[in-house]
DNA sequence: CATGAATGAGTCTTCATTCAT
DNA sequence: CATGAATGAAGACTCATTCAT
């Protein structure tokens, strides 16, 4: 029905395609396929639906990917990737001081989420939960994004002289982080809109990992 | 519930029998429904699988519940609902002291998280994106439970003569705590087996938290 | 389009159904798959098309069947079976004389093929060529079939006191044989209408396959 | 055909060799098609599989054939003619005797369907069953096939001075051997690899073909 | 002539849900 | 209350074919 007004007096998509854009088809069908996740969800998302927003037909969209499940791979994949750039930047300017912790909580909560609230949605709930496969890869994605943080976090306390009480302490603690991040993100950003405080929590949520890293230090004898 | 009133307003002769059967029946299907949701996932589960498993018809899953969402939705709920139970407990027998937060770490990860496996990846992974609905109820959910540790917070911090630097703090703690156990059971427990560092997980994210907690109270000017 | 307008007024397929046959539904689609793949061929016919004719959901199909292939497959070995079935009692009949050769030959050309050439199109043209598992079936009936004939040709030649010229031959033979049927078929059925040639054909042919036995058989040293 | 037209009112000076690659491209495509329908069947290849294996591009594929149906229907035809071919001089070189059926024999069982496998699964397999236009060609490829031997016949009858039975009896028997050709290369070779029997079976079928032969000749009426 | 990206109609298949028995 | 056969909407995915470059 939809459909057939769709191609009724042969309105070709192509042609106000091609004239806009001759390539990066792929990053249409994912931004497309980006928004409608983050709108109506992985499973009440249909191809069709995709390749419309897109512009594209959906022999187009499995040109490009090898199924739907794909397209949610690659967008988690890309948002991960994204988000460990943006943190070890941030780590990297900080020369790895306790700061970069206030750092990536402004950079992550305070700019990532605000402008791409649809990449949050993606990453901490469509990506979830959905398949076998897609679990997986998602595993893969956080653990490279854990074990980031855990460098990290090992990189700090050398230049702070500071030892953990076990050697579960660095990476249990990037968990930790993760969690805080994802949490406030789902809490603050798609379940409420309490986008006016975002600083405000950035704030006090780098004061809290601050707080809880120290916990995990030895306590250097004195003297 | 819609079905359950139906015989709610007749409570005759033989009813216990018959509520004790009907109560079984529904507990059979949401324990079929589980193991089903977590082992093979929510959306690669049919409702022919789970009536198997319980040994009824897919009619009388029908008959108790209202459609395939409102199992997990109850599974969800009931796992929300015995977490603060539990975590409810803790604190108060800790009588909200710091003591509290060592408590629910081992009562979530050293006894939770390790003999129901299956119900941290209904709660944390199955229940999660699938729909507007359950999205909602997860909501609710999560808010209980976050408002609980909230609480909780303030009354510990009232019982120590402590201020929050802000009036976000609490809830951002308590978000934070949630935030913290969600991914460690996930990390540690659905994606890798690492049960036999859980005690040492416990303690230490305890630590976390309580150094994370003080990093939030005002410093109380020495007079 | 065809379909909106089955659907428009709820106009029930089930309940003209009801009340004609309350059972055998497995009978009444196999014989819409028989009649259609026949008919329009294989790939031709859409398991839609094969749910109408049958008066029934594109969904019971599915519940009595795999899928398509299996449609298929089930009308292939039902044919064989009933094609040696056939056979067999021919050759009981005339007790393993060479008269049975002329027996089936009427039974099979003169008979099965004229009541049933839409089984002759199922069993000699639709079920060639389509999977590897419809082939692999399909080879399973053609054996058991020629080893039915094998083993009558067998019998025969020994109540006739006869040898074969190698121990190839009887199986031989039987391959003949249903290479010679197929064609017959193939050539004056389904692609000519030459029906009322049947029963001459079914006469010479029986000569002619009695003429290359006879062919087989050991020359007896005269005394 | 149509394409080939394109070029052929236009034979310029390079043309020699534009005609070789062309002829070229063309078999080679056709090799490909011959190649992966003998081993993946014609539905379970794609057009984009034969331009791989030919390396060309699916374009160039139907710049030399109009569709996919064309490709099937040229290879059937193509070998079908090279079985009349081989078939119409063995005939020859035995002058017409009864021999020729030996030597067929040979030609088709002991030489074709050892060298060219691929030939006999098209043919006797791939080819069925597909479609309304190829079984259409079909048709009348084995048609002709079928007279070839039917007009051998009636010249070895006539050399011999024998008559049949009646006028239906030479295309019965050429129908007849069609048949034991095609299900001798289907059971023993497509389905059993029973090649190194090949030889034998040569010498028994044409036994069979010509026992068969014999009793469909009137007896001659003794003076 | 060659290319291969783009098309989109066409189909199979699944499965939550219903309801007559 | 229980059953399970029946439903049919919905969607993913394929692939022959086209055509602008």
């Amino acid at each position: 029905m939809t459909r057939v007004n769709k191609t009724d007096h042969a309105v070709p998509r192509r042609s106000m395609r091609r004239l806009r854009e001759k390539e990066n088809r792929c990053n249409t069908i994912l931004k497309a396929a980006e928004t409608l996740f983050a709108r109506k969800g992985y499973h009440q998302t249909s191809i069709e639906e995709i390749a419309d927003l897109a512009e594209v037909s959906t022999g187009s969209v499995y040109f490009y990917f090898k199924n739907k499940e794909e397209l949610l791979i690659k967008l988690m994949q890309e948002i991960g990737h994204d988000l460990r750039k943006s943190m070890g930047e941030e780590f990297q300017k900080t020369e790895f001081s306790f700061d970069g912790f206030r750092m990536i909580s402004f950079a992550f909560l305070g700019d990532f989420c605000l402008r791409y609230p649809e990449k949050i949605a993606i990453f901490f709930r469509e990506s979830v939960g959905q398949s076998v496969e897609v679990e997986e890869q998602r595993k893969q994605v956080f653990v490279k994004l854990t074990l980031d943080i855990k460098d990290a976090i090992i990189k700090i306390s050398e230049r702070q002289g500071k030892h953990f009480v076990t050697n579960l302490s660095p990476e249990l603690i990037a968990v930790c982080i993760v969690g805080i991040y994802e949490r406030i993100a789902c809490y603050y950003l798609l379940w409420q809109d309490r986008s006016a405080d975002v600083m405000q929590m950035a704030q006090e949520s780098a004061s809290f990992m601050l707080g809880g890293l120290n916990n995990l230090f030895i306590e250097d004898a004195p003297h």
